[in-house]
DNA sequence: CTAATTATTAGGAATTATTCCTAAAAAGTC
DNA sequence: GACTTTTTAGGAATAATTCCTAATAATTAG
């Protein structure tokens, strides 16, 4: 039941990271610790470690989908000029009230497409 | 200034249809009023469109990108099933609040995954 | 209106992100 | 320790999207 060793690496890495890293980016750091690890395996434990809420997906518009070890609920601001992904944790809105009754929710995600202020100038 | 005669179909297309389209739908309809466009002068339209704020792309985990006719703000419901996206017209979330001053909001976009009445069965 | 300039197109190649396949290796079970 | 199940590496395949190029269409200037 436990992980397998890549399994546990490729956690390791989306959580040793602060910030948010896509499948490409986790392959190339999970190779340094592990060299022949293969980019299906990142691919098939991201889904797997998904599935079992330890990490999220996010998929902003005309971006790659980028993981984050951050499974409270919060949201994201999306540079559209840099792609810079950032959090915005605030309890504010309380996105279940939205969903009718017969529909089960499995995870909700709301992003702000923006240009940052390093952008605009 | 006006459309070409394909960015025209591109947009007849969208807001013919009630529901959301992906390009690939989008081009075979497209085709039908236009033999011979091509898949490229779809995207490179849709692009522009989104642009312009015709229309509204939707960018859903493990989904295509989908494209609305509906500007308007509101929401987004799709079932991680069968895929089916619905809409949520709520005024009742306010998104704007959530953003840091420095930030210039291009869009929003709030999408709840979730199994759908149908599916649950 | 016609020539020059600019934007857009079709078609296909290329790229990117992701999934699928298979035989070998590893892990879990009895 | 043999059997069963799961997972892996590696690469091929697929899907979605972007890029390239020469030809065409639209716009502007004279």
């Amino acid at each position: 039941m436990g992980n397998t060793q890549q399994r546990q690496i490729v956690l390791d890495v989306i959580r040793e990271s602060k910030g948010h890293l896509t499948a490409e980016e986790i392959f190339i750091r999970a190779n340094k610790k592990r060299p022949n690890i293969s980019l299906s395996t990142i691919y098939r434990n991201l889904g797997l470690l998904v599935e079992q809420g330890k990490i999220l997906s996010i998929s902003a518009p005309d971006q790659p989908t980028y993981f984050d070890h951050n499974v409270t609920p919060h949201h994201h601001l999306v540079c559209k000029s840099c792609g810079k992904l950032e959090d915005i944790c605030d309890p504010k809105i309380n996105v279940n009230d939205l969903v009718p009754k017969d529909y089960k929710v499995i995870s909700t995600s709301l992003i702000i497409t923006c240009i940052c202020k390093h952008c605009q100038s």
